[in-house]
RNA sequence: GCACUCGUAGCUCAAUUGGAUAGAGCAAUGGACUUCGGAUCCAUAGGUUGUAGGUUCGACUCCUACCGAGUGCACCA
């Protein structure tokens, strides 16, 4: 049982004499932040009250008068400006922890209304290595497709790969131009990615080169500008040399910035002409930006060999991609890339414009939204359609095939604005029977604090950094095993196992637990720690209970067929009530797609286990019956961490 | 120029969406029966929530201005 929704539903009742609609007052009922308070709290008197121009705390007496919650609580009190606090009563507490134990489901009913939900998330570009950058939404997105599916929701993850973008063009005429072929041989996707990186760097190259006297001309005036700001004479009125100094400030950073610019491009420029045989090969392609753009535009023209390249690339790309995704668990029920609706767009910028929704402008045929400067650009001047048809045409398709009635889009923030449109225009399409949410998250940064772009030389690979990852905690394994009292218990392959499951849970764990919405500072120490509010935390919570059962040589499925248990400390209760919330906690995780909600539940709830672990004996307990019911709390904890672990993405291991 | 996001303890972050005395972890300090697994537990210290106003019973949360950091803005996705 859901006690909250209980609760909530039970002041529903209650309230419907003293509100029009007591729905939304209902809702107010929260657990409380104090154990002081009791265990759950009603906010909703105060703002009602005031809206009928009553006294709260005689409103909350009304409330307390009609509420029937006897079956589960104390009877409430009214306290404060007019809060009601709720107590469980320890009869309920300890029937309901017994109802646990048969529960397979841990006490989590299904949603009673499941959606069609698709998630659409981690897209790397198959064309590139997958980076840090892809970590967020590949470990967010599958955490949330695990608990909207254990919610009982119908759950479609896609893959929504770049598979058919400029970047292959450059590949295919890195492929023309520049291949090894023994290279191709050993190791396709790294000899793809070393083309792809060639191209790029000779395109900006020849990209950048002519632009330089311009960066430098906008350098040297913004100097003049800035020179001449800063000998004017500062005004004696204190308002007027304010607004001059501001004027200053922002003349500097334009400055700063065109510098920047500058710097970018020059360095860019100075690495190609400063490796004798990158320039020759610059020198050698001159119209190179042109000619992989239409090597990408004859691809999609069906020009045969472009697409023979393409059809034997693409497979091997992604044969590596799921390679990373095996490792780290994830699965993707479709991996419809971009390509696969390239048969769709026409259609739809014709039934756009139809519509009336989209017109040509400049060559270009763009969505006009309104509150927007810029266009939803559907079809480019050159006849190629944008990433804005595709995703289009995908709402489309998933609304047909999947019967979507919500997806999100586990996408970096910086793409707000793109998707704003796209849901705008979406709506205007026709297709507002669907939710569309952007489930937005914070930039990687640099310890310069400046987002974490992938410029060659500093890319962190993803394998790389997950090889970090287990290394870390392999050392950490060894050195814990080794110390270990009767001498170690895990074997070579045993220590392997742990440390991967420790390490790639740290990389997970540290994404998950950070407010998806906020930037954070890339940090090897922040996301390879395996102390304080860790997945190890919990993994070794789990573990150390493993450990009792083990040692006790406990049969649990027996254990859970004739135990009972008997709450009596208050270590024993906090952890029971704990066992209890784990439903709220999903809820409250899905409500607006947070899994740090469940991850700050999760180490809570560790939390409270160690201290019921430290203050309650288990095996040593004074009866038989006591040792049962401890037992069986140990029993109910592991498998709560293993399911909660488990919709988060993360290993638990036995031993450690 | 226009738009959007963010400023919370020394550091990294929470705060149940307007609720009671703003909470965790890390780092620091002090403690825990000769350890049912010490990768642990308990305690102490650390704050004018960027600044100034406003809204109200009540503000980290909403509004206004300012300061500071960042991102996006016509044919790359």
């Amino acid at each position: 049982m859901n006690l909250l929704n209980e609760l909530r539903s039970r002041f529903e009742t209650a309230l419907t004499p003293f509100a029009i609609d007591p729905a939304p007052f209902a809702a107010m009922v929260k657990p409380t932040q104090d154990a002081k308070f009791g265990d759950y709290q009603a906010n909703c008197c105060m703002p009602l009250a005031k809206q009928r121009g009553e006294n709260p705390r005689e409103l909350a007496a009304k409330v307390v008068a009609a509420l029937d919650v006897a079956e589960f609580c104390e009877p409430p009190e009214v306290a404060g400006a007019g809060f009601i606090n709720l107590r469980v009563r320890p009869e309920w507490l300890q029937e309901q922890t017994n109802a646990l134990i048969a529960n397979t489901r841990l006490g989590v009913e299904p949603v009673a209304q499941p959606h069609h939900i698709v998630v659409d998330f981690s897209s790397p570009n198959v064309a590139k290595p997958m980076h840090v950058g892809h970590l967020r939404s590949t470990v967010i997105g599958d955490a949330l497709c695990k608990i909207l599916k254990f919610q009982g929701h119908h759950v479609i993850s896609d893959n929504h790969v770049g598979d058919w973008g400029t970047q292959f063009g450059m590949i295919i005429y890195g492929y023309k131009h520049f291949l090894d072929q023994a290279a191709l041989e050993r190791d396709m996707v790294g000899e793809l990615a070393r083309l792809y990186r060639l191209v790029n760097q000779l395109c900006d190259y020849h990209d950048l080169k002519p632009k330089l006297p311009k960066l430098q001309e906008a350098v040297a005036e913004k100097q003049k500008t800035v020179t001449e700001a800063e000998g004017n004479t500062i005004p004696t009125d204190a308002k007027k040399a304010d607004s001059l100094k501001k004027q200053l400030k922002k003349l500097r950073e334009q400055l700063a910035d065109a510098q920047a610019d500058l710097e970018s491009a020059q360095s860019k420029c100075a690495a190609v002409e400063g490796d004798a045989t990158l320039k020759a090969l610059a020198d050698g392609h001159p119209k190179i930006v042109v000619e992989s753009r239409l090597e990408t535009s004859m691809l999609h023209a069906g020009e045969r060999v472009n697409r023979e390249l393409w059809q034997r690339f693409v497979p091997e790309c992604l044969e590596a991609i799921q390679r990373m995704y095996d490792r780290l668990g994830v699965n993707f029920d479709h991996t419809l890339g971009e390509s696969y609706y390239d048969p769709l767009l026409k259609s739809v910028v014709e039934e756009m414009q139809a519509k009336g929704l989209a017109r040509e402008s400049d060559g270009a045929v763009c969505v006009f939204n309104a509150g927007f400067e810029a266009p939803f650009i559907i079809r480019k001047r050159d006849g190629a359609f944008t990433y804005a048809t595709t995703d289009l045409a995908t709402i489309k398709y998933r609304v047909q095939e999947f019967q979507a009635d919500l997806i999100l889009y586990v996408v970096d923030s910086r793409q707000s604005e793109h998707f704003v449109q796209l849901f705008d225009t979406a709506r205007q399409w026709g297709y507002t029977g669907v939710e569309l949410q952007h489930v937005k998250f914070g930039t990687i940064l640099g310890k310069d604090n400046r987002p974490y772009k992938t410029r060659s030389g500093d890319t962190v690979g993803l394998e790389s950094l997950l090889d970090e990852g287990v290394a870390n905690a392999r050392r950490i394994v060894d050195a814990n095993d080794d110390r270990k009292e009767g001498g170690p218990v895990l074997d070579e392959a045993a220590r392997a196992r742990v440390a991967e499951a420790v390490g790639l849970g740290a990389i997970k764990y540290a994404d998950l637990s950070q407010n998806r919405e906020s930037d954070y500072v890339f940090d090897w120490e922040r996301m390879l720690a395996t102390t304080g509010d860790t997945a190890t935390y919990m993994q070794y919570a789990y573990a150390r209970i493993c450990g009792i059962l083990r040692k006790g040589d406990v049969d649990r499925e027996a254990l859970r067929v004739d135990g009972k248990i008997v709450l009596e400390q208050p270590a024993e209760r906090a952890l029971a009530i704990k066992l209890l919330q784990f439903g709220e906690a999903l809820d409250q995780a899905s409500f607006e797609f947070r899994p740090n909600f469940l991850t700050a539940y999760l180490f809570e709830a560790a939390n409270t286990f160690s201290t019921f672990y430290a203050k309650c004996d288990v095996l040593k307990a004074a009866t038989p019956e006591l040792r049962t019911s401890r037992l069986l709390l140990c029993d109910l904890t592991a498998r709560m961490l293993q399911q909660g672990l488990g919709l988060l993405g993360v290993e638990t291991i036995e031993q450690m």
